[in-house]
DNA sequence: TCTAACTCATTACCTTTGCTAAAGGCCAGT
DNA sequence: ACTGGCCTTTAGCAAAGGTAATGAGTTAGA
């Protein structure tokens, strides 16, 4: 089957070997390189769900309803740093499944509490364990030295995102 | 103006300043940091391009060619863990701009050659520049140990992602 | 008090970026 | 010369984000 060399005919391809990424020794660099690697990275979690599993942003979002209690829609989004419309599409998303309520406030009429439900405290622990099921076997299977660096670089990279 | 303050009267947020997110202590854990920390990395990064800049894609996929040489779409595609379509219409965008042309391969006719120009290579460093232009700065403020703590978990980074 | 300006959520619509399925052209072995 | 397989592309779908405009509710000032 020779179509799977075709491209060694016409790319220079010197060293096969020498196809890691580059090596970041200048501030510029580490940039370019953690852009890329993060936005990889990014893709490949993303694509390991199956059918029936919440999106990330659904369980993001039950996530913080989990932790932090009922919140409106707009500090919602803002601690996921997106904007109002993209939340309420969310939120909207798991209403419909049942595993969040918006209840309007009390004193201000004008706006909507979202609350976690019951289903949705016992969907979140359960399916967060299938959707990160692939990364932790990824983790798995590094060294602990390696595990250890990403420990360290993981309050950085949260300082980046923002929080 | 007191509207910015309703959500203490229906949120518990005892805690003004635990705002930061959980801590990893299991392997799950980390996981799920890590999983939220990339995502909302990558947003942000991606979130920072001014009208006139290539997309992350077209910037990747020209570092790409620029490094190896020509590609046909497909090893291309693989290079950046996309699939054949996806990668067709970032070449088609490329094409339009200029910036890449394709190639019919000269020995076998079913694969398209994509070549970087001229004009892409020198779109790219300036382009690359102002990209990361953001996220340098980002950087910059950084300590450097906190910047040692990057650069020493880039590798697994990039051995996550799968390069 | 009553109106003007503001705020929150939502709706409507657009963009980007990925995917799969299927089509069309090309290659190779039987 | 078929038949099956490979590479690219087209077509269509979904996720995830954005802006602009609307409607309801609140606040502050004349």
């Amino acid at each position: 089957m020779p179509a799977a060399k075709i491209s060694q005919n016409t790319a220079p391809q010197s060293q096969p070997a020498r196809s890691g990424p580059a090596q970041p020794r200048t501030q510029a660099g580490l940039a370019s390189s953690l852009r890329i690697a993060v936005g990889r990275l990014n893709r490949r979690i993303r694509n390991q769900r199956e059918d029936d599993s919440l999106t990330l942003n659904q369980l993001s979002a039950l996530g913080i309803l989990e932790r932090k209690g009922p919140l409106p829609v707009g500090e919602l989004a803002a601690c996921e740093r997106i904007r109002p419309p993209s939340m309420t599409r969310i939120v909207s998303g798991l209403e419909e499944l049942g595993l969040a309520v918006r209840e309007p406030d009390q004193v201000d009429r004008r706006v909507i509490n979202v609350r976690i439900t019951d289903a949705g405290k016992a969907r979140t622990a359960a399916d967060r364990k299938r959707r990160d099921a692939w990364l932790t076997h990824k983790l798995r299977d590094l060294t602990p030295d390696e595990r250890e660096r990403l420990r360290a670089a993981l309050p950085v990279l949260e300082k980046l995102a923002g929080l």
